[in-house]
DNA sequence: ACCGGCCGGGATAACGTTGTCTCGGCGGAC
DNA sequence: GTCCGCCGAGACAACGTTATCCCGGCCGGT
């Protein structure tokens, strides 16, 4: 910039003045400047910038989700990309693999990068560690899971309310015995997700085999393994519902090995792509990716605005989407 | 930081010692450092750091992808984000939608922001605007698509060669007629497969009939409807090469409406989860996408850590997975 | 013609940190 | 006992930019 200044003949504070496009600026001093500045390859240093500039914004939030390869994370980085995108703020992501102290680690350093935001989807139970840091100003969303032992904004999918939907709609079809597949119940939305069942259950005055329930699955491997345990039960289950995708796939691989894709119900929590060219389609309990993630980023740049109102909780509805497995009826079922 | 030497009774620059764990100093002038630190709630300001340290490095690459939210950039990003990890280097990324413009205008603004390096996806077919970045010393690695009018490093899939092998082994089913479906023939992976597939016919002495090639699709419902188009021509293909994802789950679901997915055959390019689930399952020529994203990751960190080699473009072998769609044979064909 | 106000541009400091240089003190050796 | 050397710590400048303040000139009004 100094050399820019030099070329041109004007002083730093000019060449600040016209990078910055403002207008009071002689046209003619401005053209000189622009030249001098195309001569030289000058590019502004927008760390500098920033370092300097009194609203001591980066342009830049940071985004810690569960793993950028999996598809639902995928959608809601896509959707706070998007959102941020309209505003000329770009994103820093991280993956946590369901890591605490990764997601510890990551937050503190994105804060301390001055990011000037961070949408999170949490690994952690406890995220008093970023008391302090709130304190101090920054703002933070929690996307998918809520916060906790800390007060902050977040967004997440009616998770209970999409379980009940999902084992509701077996229930109807005759199916009394419902087998369960699910992540650990050590994350948020797979321990709402078993409380939905056990509700919908008690609700209709079927008392929970713990035997048909099978938490703790954390990979497509691990649910074909446990939906073959629950098939190959004395007295097996008519019906499962997979609480998360990786165990619906697992799930959808195990009753194909076998050839009971159509002779077991299920329903999954979460679609994905090809669900529907799948026979029988899968049914599934759907949330909404990518509402999901444009909120939690509206909501992070009205707080980014000036927004001072109470933090709260947006939670967003489930839809059920009816193809096939979830239709299957129980043996001697005739409603 | 001001606050934090004047409560230690220590000046700045030991702060800033104790900070970076300089092993000087004193311990337990380092021990009131860190609990007037720890008082004051004081987090570094990694901004300014950069700014000042000598060796002018954020510790942050760039990322410009084709959509995060598609499965293959996903992949990429994934694998390109845990080789950053390693480094303690985060990840600033950005979809393009294939907009050139975008592309150019996010290159520039992510070197502004004095990214250590790019990994750029590119949706353009004209680099040269990165010229004088690349002169300025800024490291740039291709990913799956290689630079036009700028020599940088590439790490790309060996497209042409795999588009042979999915035409030739529809051809070893006795296929005469094989249908195209890809995407705009702009984007150089697309124009490499169409040519693959002109190549595999031509050596098998068979006649490109223009009518088949359906190329500038850039959704599954241009594929779908185009997939309609072919099989309703008065002498239909009796084989699909589908030469990109969502042209291959287009053509699936086209053939499936019309309950012809088990009398065309079909290979798609690239690979997607549950291929292997649908009844014929899908064969497809598979790419690296893992490894891709890892080689170009680390071809970037070898330029940062000063290699100065001429630029190369890595070419990575594909594979074929056979799971019965490919593998239907031509009517009246029994070699 | 003189004065006041307004506006464009320059000098200077500052943002929060680190590199460099220097100084002071302590210990060991002659 | 004195001197030298080494090591730990502080003072100061600098990174590349922007905010603030001020100055000078021009124009309009009296």
């Amino acid at each position: 910039m100094n050399d820019v200044a030099a070329l041109a003949g004007v002083s730093l504070k000019t060449v600040s003045r016209v990078v910055n496009g403002v207008a009071s600026v002689d046209p003619e001093l401005a053209g000189k400047v622009h030249a001098a500045a195309a001569k030289l390859g000058y590019r502004p240093n927008l760390t500098a910038s920033n370092l300097r500039r009194s609203d001591r914004r980066t342009s830049t939030i940071g985004m810690l989700i569960e793993d950028a390869a999996n598809p639902f994370s995928a959608a809601l980085m896509r959707a706070v990309e998007d959102v941020a995108h309209e505003r000329e703020v770009r994103v820093l992501f991280a993956s946590l693999d369901e890591d605490p102290a990764r997601e510890r680690d990551l937050a503190r350093e994105l804060i301390d990068r001055r990011v000037d935001g961070l949408v999170i989807v949490p690994a952690g139970n406890d995220h008093s560690y970023l008391s302090d840091e709130r304190k101090a100003g920054t703002c933070l969303v929690f996307l998918d899971r809520e916060p906790k032992l800390l007060n902050a904004d977040a967004v997440v999918s009616d998770n209970q309310r999409g379980s009940v939907k999902a084992v509701s709609h077996l229930l109807r079809q005759g199916h009394r015995r419902i087998g369960f597949l699910g992540d650990r119940p050590t994350i948020s939305t797979a321990a709402q997700r078993l409380a939905g069942y056990r509700h919908a259950l008690e609700v209709a005055h079927i008392e929970v085999d713990e035997q048909l329930v099978r938490a703790g699955l954390s990979s497509v491997e691990a649910a074909v393994a446990a939906a073959h345990e629950l098939l190959a039960l004395p007295d097996p289950p008519t019906a499962l519902y997979t609480s998360q995708n990786l165990a619906t796939i697992g799930a959808a691989r195990a009753l194909r090995s076998v050839g009971l894709q159509d002779v077991v119900a299920m329903v999954g929590f979460d679609d994905f792509p090809l669900a529907d060219l799948l026979r029988p389609g899968i049914s599934v309990v759907t949330q909404d990716g990518e509402g999901m993630g444009r909120l939690a980023a509206e909501i992070l740049f009205r707080r980014l605005d000036g927004d001072e109102s109470p933090a709260s909780t947006f939670t967003l509805p489930t839809g059920l989407v009816v193809r096939g497995s979830g239709e299957i009826r129980a043996p001697g079922w005739d409603a």
